[in-house]
RNA sequence: GGUCCCGUCGUCUAACGGUUAGGACACCAGGUUUUCAUCCUGGCAACCGGAGUUCGAUUCUCCGCGGGAUCACCA
């Protein structure tokens, strides 16, 4: 048995979306899986949709994401280099080779007569296929034109890994170009000389290479190359189901949810149960399990529509069961962007050269808490962790420990309890509170104590009194439990708050 | 248009001929001394349609329908 080497391929053409990640994740957890290498490769074959520091982008994406990968760029291996524009001399190699044994042919035609070749076809609605107008004796290539393959059409079925068997007709196989008239190869020409080259065992890539598998399996007939296995990934779809990814739902860059605060733990959950589950109810997987647990075969075959509700839900999940030390410690970390485990990157071996990370922004907390020690910022958080959905929101739910908000009336009369009283008598009852709670040692058990005397004497409902004091000690929609809430603000704070409430009543 | 892929609650999905079609997210209701959240309980909600095959089809076959991919000197 070979060992597993898989690959992710992305060309350098923009950030990475959770479709792309997807592709890349599941390449890594198989090659995890069987101890195998994962490989990056950077498929710069075009030059005018390339677009600068999307490379180095990508690999920082994958780092952040924990996917490391044990070839490419930065990393050295034995099969290098992993930038296709650096591999020229191989691809002109195995373009003799067809040259030599009549596979391949310069194009004499411009792309202009392609083009008409093309709308005739069009016109006369059949469909377009370049060998029907193959030349009979096409000149010499000098490589200044396009190469062409010379195809073998035939009927093909295939196994692919995870959308089972798949079969197409001879007319899917066409005289495709090999290496552009600029001198690079195409894609569908340098991924199966570099697959085999770089001894990829499973070609995992999305369902939009589907239609071109028979050219491919054409291609490694007549380069004589072993086929790998094939792995073809639905898509992930909008919404609505049709349209493609928008930012909004998912083809959002990765890095902004990590630095949005989504936990790594959450993303790579997410995205793997978006189109795989191991056959039980499972929901929460971690990535040790998911190494263990996948399997190409349980990869779903239709697409499936990002559901950023779900992933909130997950991230949440993650969050709550952190304990409070390592959920501090996220909170603090710059943009979310390194969170593989320190120990564990040190003992690496690898390095990224391309992707040192630039610590944007700060921590997530809000700026007025950095003038309290750490001790308190812990102590607030233990508060806000069940209803932290992501580390963004942080500021909007704790802000009001760290610094006194405006008295906000609305609070007050909006709510569905209070605006059934009239001012003067909130103020009364709030003053009872106040003076009650001005007696407390500001424990929780003895603010409790307060707390529950006060619904004995002034005979009101929780739903009132409770509310009250909460509006008037935080200004705030919404705040933990009120005992903890005022223990966690202080004495001082909690009864200034109050009086200012009262002075606005 | 040709070729190919796909089709279970709104969403992610389980089921691999026999189930009251299960779980999760979302939503709704109730409970846990206020709000928000958590947690618990309950509820709403799906086999695209039609023929076959079969004692029996969500499951197998065929035909429709619907969605998607592809038909570049892009990947």
């Amino acid at each position: 048995m070979k060992p597993v080497r898989t690959r992710f391929a992305p060309s350098p053409t923009g950030y990475l979306h959770v479709g792309g990640i997807r592709t890349a994740l599941f390449a890594w957890l198989v090659a995890r899986q069987a101890g195998g290498e994962f490989i990056l490769r950077i498929e710069d074959t075009d030059q005018a949709r390339e677009k600068e520091g999307a490379a180095d982008h990508i690999i920082k994406s994958l780092r952040a994401l924990g996917l490391d990968y044990d070839e490419g760029p930065g990393v050295p291996g034995d099969f290098g280099p992993y930038f296709q524009t650096e591999r020229k001399a191989g691809y002109l190699e195995w373009a003799q080779v067809l040259i030599d044994e009549g596979r391949a042919y310069a194009d004499p035609y411009t792309p202009e007569e392609v083009q008409k070749f093309r709308e005739e076809a069009q016109r006369a609605k059949k469909p377009f296929l370049y060998r029907n107008h193959r030349p009979e004796n096409p000149p010499k290539w000098d490589g200044t034109t396009a190469l062409r393959f010379k195809s073998d059409p035939k009927e093909y079925k295939w196994n692919d890994a995870v959308m089972g068997e798949l079969h197409a007709g001879a007319e899917a196989i066409d005289d495709f170009i090999l290496i552009k008239s600029d001198g690079l190869p195409t894609y569908n020409f340098a991924h199966i000389v570099d697959d085999h080259e770089m001894q990829i065992t499973h070609v995992i890539r999305g369902q939009e290479f589907i239609a071109s598998a028979p050219n491919y399996l054409n291609l490694y007939e007549a380069l004589n190359f072993e086929r790998p296995v094939l792995a073809t990934m639905p898509h992930i779809l909008g919404p609505d189901g049709k349209k493609k990814l928008s930012k909004r739902d998912g083809a959002k860059d990765v890095l902004d949810y990590l630095r949005d605060g989504f936990l790594v733990e959450a993303m790579v959950n997410f995205i793997a149960s978006l189109g795989w589950n191991d056959g039980t109810e499972q929901e929460i997987f971690t990535r040790e399990e998911l190494i263990e647990k996948f399997s190409l075969e349980r990869v779903q075959r239709s697409g499936a529509i990002f559901d950023e509700r779900r992933l909130l839900w997950m991230n949440g999940s993650w969050i709550r069961s952190l304990n409070l030390d390592e959920l501090y410690h996220r909170t603090t970390e710059p943009s979310g962007v390194v969170i593989l485990n320190k120990s564990e990157e040190s003992e690496s071996k690898r390095s990224f050269a391309h992707a040192q990370d630039d610590a944007e922004g700060g921590s997530y907390w809000p700026e007025s808490a950095q003038n309290y020690p750490e001790e308190y910022r812990r102590q607030v958080l233990g508060l806000v962790q069940e209803r932290l959905k992501y580390f963004a929101e942080l500021p909007e739910l704790t802000n009001f420990f760290f610094e006194d908000l405006p008295v906000n009336m609305e609070l007050i009369d909006g709510n569905k309890q209070l605006k059934k009283f009239s001012h003067e008598e909130l103020k009364a009852l709030l003053e009872r509170a106040r003076s009650d709670l001005a007696q407390s040692d500001w424990s929780v058990a003895d603010l409790s104590e307060k707390l529950n005397g006060l619904l004995e004497t002034t005979g009101q409902k929780p739903g009132i009194l409770f509310s009250l004091i909460r509006i008037a000690s935080t200004q705030a929609p919404s705040s933990p439990g009120l005992a903890e809430t005022l223990r966690a603000l202080g004495r001082e704070t909690s009864l200034r708050r109050i009086d200012t409430t009262l002075a606005s009543l």
